[in-house]
DNA sequence: CTCAGCGGGAGGTCCCCTCAC
DNA sequence: GTGAGGGGACCTCCCGCTGAG
């Protein structure tokens, strides 16, 4: 963790020379940073999200452009084939629901599905030991079983076949809920990186212990609920989300919208004082003005080390 | 405006069935609208600033994971071999300076430098008329140049070939900048392209005279300024990276970062009311712990409608 | 001026394979 | 395991062209 964030602000000095502070550019590294190292989505996916938001504007100037697939295509430097193309893409994928290559989670199908398919596959019953391989003396069997970390869901411990055939189930099952077009094949490579990804997140633990001579592979967590800076990278994606919409209603005129930047230099000190000053203040004055049953509204806020000019 | 802003809201409506409200993919959108609609980027340069985005993102773990080039493939579904030229590419951009894919301004260079070149290429003299067609009564150039509207820049007004040669004058000063290996040649698409974002953006007039059988060509704004909506986008940008950036400090645990969300319903007659003392409210604050060459600190809020859940 | 089709090239994402350390 | 190299498939982004309304 301290070796990420030591090789994160690293990184940040370096970046800033190459992105000279483009503060788009800033939003699409820090999201990509998001879904990718955190999240574990595949560099693929990202692009074709991104792409798909791209034609999702393209889109919306060709309907503003009453249908003109022309003029559109000269305001954005997209040969009018493609257009065309993209129109109905995303024409089909309004009349027949999800077609469209998007995140549509937060974390990829087979990390979250993965422990229910383990336990439904390879179920550990009561009275059995988790580990399953032949020759193995029942003291072998525990000392490979204590070496799980604490808190380890009671489940089998699979072998590299094993635990590639579940790969592959999940895989599949993946697959199922997308269209035809845009299927992937299970190939090597994704079974390497999903078994990667895995491991990764901590969701699943890779043994190599002395008494066998292959890998074994424990689950680690039952329930999928990530932890700490994981859960909190989610939490912030939610929150740009949300606040990127405050923010559009707000550069629309919209009534009854606000935004705000408040910049200053504090004494140390005095910060945290500060900080929890704020929280305060700002739940009450939520609170003073709260009414149930009145119009749905929301404030957000952050406030840290000012880093921007 | 307002029919731009029902198109939204109804683009909106559409694309809640297909998104499924992924926060990332909001995100992406919302950053699309901004960059391409409001920004006037073409789409192919949203693409190459996503892919680099994504690229860092593998750079990055790269660095974590030892400059292990296999791992890093595994982690993202990408070839070695991509991954070491997606190294390569990043690294020699951070000794070289410049050469990534990026957005690298709101607008893109050329909005922003032509009535510069244009008042450089074509100066309009004191005594002279704006417009030097010829056949033309004095009677007619008044006329035309009386269509203008009120504020316009006194410069001269071109015809279609000489604001086509302004037009490739201004792309190649925007591809000098650039390394040799991703620069445009100019193309009839990219002038096509070209001209109708400057007129959609504002900066230039088309004017189709009866006077006159071709098109002509005013200068609008003179120094680049844009207003209303659009330059809300463009502080709406500012304010996401901001905001990013500051939730990526607390998402790490950093000292001094504080982030919230208040949820509450509100009685519509009370909301200026509630938002006004906000404002006050925070600014109060700000000021009460603002002291002179303190530690650099910043607050950002936004309060509207809650539409997510 | 708009829409329609055709051609081509370059580069990227994917897949598989072998060979030496 | 890792690095380094070969191959091919497919799609997409760019460019150019001509012809019909």
């Amino acid at each position: 963790m301290s070796k990420q964030s030591e090789v994160a602000s690293q990184l940040n000095q370096e970046l800033s020379k190459v992105l000279e502070r483009s503060p788009a550019d800033w939003i699409l590294v820090y999201l990509s940073l998001a879904m990718m190292k955190m999240g574990g989505h595949r560099y693929g996916t990202f692009l074709d999200a991104a792409t798909t938001a791209a034609k999702l504007a393209i889109y919306s100037t060709f309907l503003e452009q009453g249908k003109n697939i022309r003029k559109t295509g000269f305001l954005y430097h997209v040969e009018p084939k493609r257009v065309k193309a993209i129109v109905k893409e995303i024409e089909d994928a309004v009349a027949e629901g999800q077609s469209l290559k998007v995140f549509s989670s937060k974390e990829p199908f087979y990390v979250m599905a993965l422990p229910f398919l383990w336990n439904e596959k390879f179920p550990c019953k009561e009275n059995e030991s988790p580990v399953r391989l032949t020759g193995l003396t029942p003291g072998e069997r525990k000392s490979i079983e204590e070496g799980l970390p604490p808190g380890s869901p009671r489940a089998r411990i699979l072998d590299q076949v094993e635990f590639s055939e579940l790969i592959e189930m999940v895989h599949n099952l993946s697959q199922d809920e997308l269209p035809e077009e845009h299927r992937m094949p299970f190939s090597d490579a994704l079974m390497m990186h999903m078994r990667f990804r895995l491991v990764n997140s901590g969701t699943v633990i890779q043994i190599d212990s002395p008494l066998v001579d292959i890998p074994l592979f424990a689950l680690a967590s039952d329930s999928y609920s990530p932890k700490g800076e994981r859960e909190r990278a989610f939490a912030m994606i939610d929150d740009v989300a949300r606040y990127f919409n405050l923010l559009q209603a707000w550069a629309q005129f919209k009534e009854g919208t606000m935004r705000g930047v408040e910049v200053f230099d504090i004494d140390l000190e005095r910060r945290q004082e500060a900080l929890d000053e704020l929280d305060v203040t700002l739940r009450n004055w939520a609170d003073k003005y709260h009414t149930d049953g009145g119009f749905p509204m929301v404030l957000q806020f952050a406030a840290g080390t000012r880093e921007y000019e």
